[in-house]
DNA sequence: TTTCGAATTGAAAACCATTCGCAATTGCCC
DNA sequence: GGGCAATTGCGAATGGTTTTCAATTCGAAA
């Protein structure tokens, strides 16, 4: 990992009062290393450590998380209780569903633009929009 | 339950050439007996049926839940890839996804531009779009 | 370097919405 | 009414995420 990744993410953690620890400095680092907002679930910044050689405990993720969030280094967005993502920034994510077999992936959301959104209703606003593009395999062209 | 909740229940079925069971028609009049959209989770209508003293088992409320999609009396509605809402109302529509109680309601198209989309994966076809627009209570302004 | 509370770990357990297996029941057609 | 496939219901199983636990290691202050 680059040096300057590392030393963002650590004072990432020193500003916030957070003790700077090897591991907390590997997942800090994939947060906001390269200064870009993330969206990540435990589970993909704990596959995104392993990925770079710097394993952390599942464990530990999810304690880190919980620990950033507490800091106010992060905010979560829970779905019902179920699942939790993990935001440095809420934005629009986009997901592909599948279909044929209703599998769920994450889509590319570069090329996603929403141009318009209905009004958020009186005394709410609005936190994130969730875009889910159903997929269909596509019939071969005769 | 009003015999007419239940004639409407069951020839909502019926146009659907779906047998109308005793399980079948109990939920059916409970989602369109009254003539109103309803969004619900296999849990909310398993009470509402219980609540009412015509219980129906869990997992029937699931199959039948399927069914009535299959059948396209219902629409799915999938909120981050967790938890499934289904509607009622079967026209394309956006929806707001309340983070304050996880309601969901009908969100109003008129607003609503998406001016790009990612590109489907390889040999896939983008179905359809399904836009939750997650809203939460507004912190009241000073 | 020593020390102690905090952090980390892997495994197991808890959790939950959903689905499955299968026997019993039901609806529908003749 | 009889037959048969579809449907139902229960509980157990599943799949996936998150938490807990006890033991170990680590960080940093003295």
């Amino acid at each position: 990992m680059l040096q300057t990744k590392i030393e963002n993410g650590t004072r990432w953690l020193e500003k916030a009062g957070v003790r700077p620890t090897r591991q907390r400095v590997t997942l800090a680092s994939l947060l906001i290393g390269d200064g870009q907002h993330r969206h990540v679930t435990a589970e993909s910044l704990f596959e995104a450590a392993k990925g770079q050689g710097d394993a952390v405990s599942l464990a530990t993720v999810y304690n880190t998380l919980r620990a950033f969030c507490e800091a106010g280094l992060l905010q979560e967005v829970t779905v019902d209780g179920s699942k939790s993502y993990f935001d440095t920034n809420t934005h629009d994510h986009p997901h592909f569903y599948w279909e044929d077999g209703g599998k769920l992936t994450d889509a590319p959301s570069e090329q996603l633009i929403i141009a318009g959104l209905p009004d958020a209703p009186e005394g709410a606003e609005i936190a994130s929009v969730d875009v889910v593009i159903r997929l269909r395999r596509k019939a071969e062209a005769g």
